[in-house]
DNA sequence: ATTGCTGCAAAGTGTTTGCAATCTG
DNA sequence: CAGATTGCAAACACTTTGCAGCAAT
């Protein structure tokens, strides 16, 4: 297991430390250069547990504290999501949602209330469902899978009113 | 069983017929009215397996037949997917992508190659998770899963060049 | 006849791009 | 110093809305 992970049967949380540490290193491989403009995106997404939209970024960075500009946040973006690091999730907004992640095959374990995500490894769906589907000479190659809930912390704190 | 599906193993599959069908009759159940331009709309979904964007459809209906306008389009939509009669499922477009479905708690198995969609019902996704994740104090309240694959008419005909 | 629906035009958002200035390695 | 990156401004794309006329019940 690697540094930052917790580990519980299958279950698998990134720490904001940890996305953040891989993230950056995985950019600098990638022959990008460190920037700031980049690095207070990649601040920002780090800390963020709950699904956010490019907007919220763009108010948080470009209008409150001039640390990036809007073409360069939907930059980062498109270069995170092409390699896995941040994932759309389904939602009602109008624009899209995304949350951290990391590359690799994973579902998203979402708590409705606080928004925290969880990554879920070890996935059994398709063992699962593939023989009922091969019945009907389907074949699954791959699959998307997104859990909603409520998680411990916001079952025991009161939500605020 | 009701008309129109085609059931094996828990696997339901819509027609366009019945789709069409159903649709018409829970619009008319509402109290809408039974217009061209909406009728337009379904046509072409019913008849439609593979995912779409409402540009598509106002490509299909407004440009090339004048049988229904943007606006009535992002209405109708708008009211499907309210309904349940569509649903939006991930995807890269840069709008919002949707297929046909039933309301009620259904998944999505989409072929990859011809787009066909299948119903999937008698889901246990839950069943087969929830023990792993109440182990870390995760209440499940819900869930969006999509299967991608290959369906069994596009791995016997060979694909169009 | 009434009331909802349509379609036009226009406005709102969300997202991308051309390009000169700037910064990194 | 070369080349990637930024940010501005503007364009582009997707979606929604106000409203006058039309159409379904």
């Amino acid at each position: 297991m690697k540094r930052g992970e917790a580990r519980t049967d299958g279950l698998l949380l990134s720490t904001a430390d940890d996305w953040h540490a891989r993230a950056v290193e995985a950019l600098l491989a990638a022959g990008c250069r460190n920037t700031a403009p980049r690095h207070a995106v990649l601040d920002w997404i780090a800390s963020r547990c709950t699904p956010f939209t490019a907007e919220i970024l763009v108010a948080a960075l470009e209008r409150q504290q001039g640390l990036s500009s809007r073409p360069t946040i939907y930059r980062t973006l498109e270069w995170l999501r092409a390699e896995g690091w941040i994932a759309r999730v389904q939602s009602d907004e109008n624009a899209h949602t995304y949350v951290r992640r990391l590359p690799g095959h994973y579902h998203q374990v979402i708590c409705t209330q606080c928004g925290h995500t969880l990554i879920m490894r070890g996935c059994t769906i398709e063992h699962a469902l593939v023989p009922a589907l091969s019945s009907i000479d389907f074949e699954v190659h791959g699959h998307v899978l997104e859990l909603y809930g409520v998680c411990g912390s916001c079952r025991v704190e009161q939500p605020a009113p």
